[in-house]
DNA sequence: CCAATAGTGTCTCTTAGACATTATGTA
DNA sequence: TACATAATGTCTAAGAGACACTATTGG
């Protein structure tokens, strides 16, 4: 915080996305294909620049609407944190501010005004790099895995990716399918249903051919799950 | 990511600093006193401009050593997040990343060329608003407080606040100082020493008057604790 | 009746939390 | 010996993990 003449280095500011949903019964990304250079033609997390006068927050939830055309209100964001490494870009310096989205069933992706596509990936492809991401935005999609992993564990987040209603087995398959392992069903209904304030019944059931119907659930009012729900260790 | 002749509008990034140690018994950071406006005469946390072609982490390291003459490379240093309320300095756009750092005690901090005066500060008379910061740095005090205290449930963090020797009473009371409670020294004990990976014995022990001399430890290789030590709850 | 899925119960082992006792130094 | 601080032990209750059974739908 220097004024004595010396003028501080300007640089671009910018925010990422990383929105997950389950598709298909896999984790998966919204990813654009960009249009402009540098990387076109590479897919790429969508974001953009932040205004002058905008706030990061703001930034995120604007590029959000504009990639998916959803209401970006109901969506849970949260910070991921800044990556700055001077050559992340070829072009100039640019700092960039990641955000991560978990959101139920959206509507297909449509192309916004400076990519030429937009869809959802399953993770597994970019996490092993069997598709290349523009800049370091792999990276970034490795930082909003693990914290959506571990936010599963002590809150309760995973209902982001559930619609308005839901039963406990769809509760348990984003554990299930984030975590990339097997849960026991009568553990973790018994776990779940205590945690206090997690699921509010609704009385109503699903109504599907071939079982039992299942009980349907809204969002408590609870944002932390306590005890956690620990996440099954390799010991 | 647009490029056609649309310039996007460059703001400044910067670095500010959450260092905390234990004083007297009580959790404190650091803080500076601005020497020039905007806030001149007002304390603030360390920090500074990041440089064109300089990583983020390097400008908080080379901030942290300009402001305690410490030889940064020790400390353990994690970013905290990006902050860029567009109104959060009055003179233009600055968008910050927070850092946060552990350090066991430091040499009492010199005053850097930036500032008039640096300091050890309790954090009650911050948090509490006794004394005001510049800018929204009670904000990130406030958010590297919540990380600290949260990190030291899972992550073998709270030795950091210790010297390479350390014993038991005193890791105890690097939790009890950042938690603001009182543990029980037995339970502690039992737990921390079967967390595996977390403590290594040196085999020597203190030598102090007015009691048993206590056990020696060195941090381990483990950076997570398993299990976690839980903070107190209120119910 | 059978298939399929949902929900509940039981047992064991580990750990947290509360509390008492023993150990080892100095004055 | 008195005192102060460190370390260990024991009990109980709660939760995790493994596993078997009952319930409710459609064909």
């Amino acid at each position: 915080m220097i004024d004595d003449g010396w003028v501080p280095d300007r640089m671009c500011v910018t925010v990422d996305l990383v929105i997950f949903t389950i598709l298909d019964g896999a984790l998966s990304a919204l990813i654009v294909e960009r249009g402009i250079p540098p990387y076109a033609g590479t897919w790429a997390l969508p974001g953009g620049f932040v205004g002058r006068h905008e706030p990061l927050e703001d930034a995120a939830r604007r590029e959000l609407r504009e990639e998916t055309g959803l209401g970006a209100e109901e969506l849970h964001l949260e910070q991921l944190g800044a990556f700055g490494d001077p050559e992340r870009d070829p072009r100039d310096r640019v700092v960039t501010v990641a955000y991560l989205a978990l959101a139920p069933d959206l509507p297909l992706p449509t192309a916004g005004t400076d990519a030429r596509a937009a869809r959802w990936m399953a993770i597994d492809s970019i996490v092993s790099g069997q598709l290349a991401l523009a800049f370091d935005h792999r990276k970034i999609l490795r930082h909003g895995l693990d914290r959506a992993r571990s936010k599963l564990e002590y809150t309760s987040l995973a209902s982001a990716f559930c619609g308005k209603e839901f039963t406990i087995t769809e509760l348990r398959n984003v554990y299930e399918v984030v975590w990339n392992t097997k849960l026991d069903p009568r553990n973790f209904h018994r776990k779940i249903t205590r945690a206090p304030g997690f699921l509010e019944p609704t009385g109503r059931r699903t109504t599907r051919d071939g079982g039992r119907p299942a009980e349907l659930y809204r969002r408590g009012d609870a944002s932390l799950l306590h005890p956690p729900m620990l996440m099954p260790t390799g010991s």
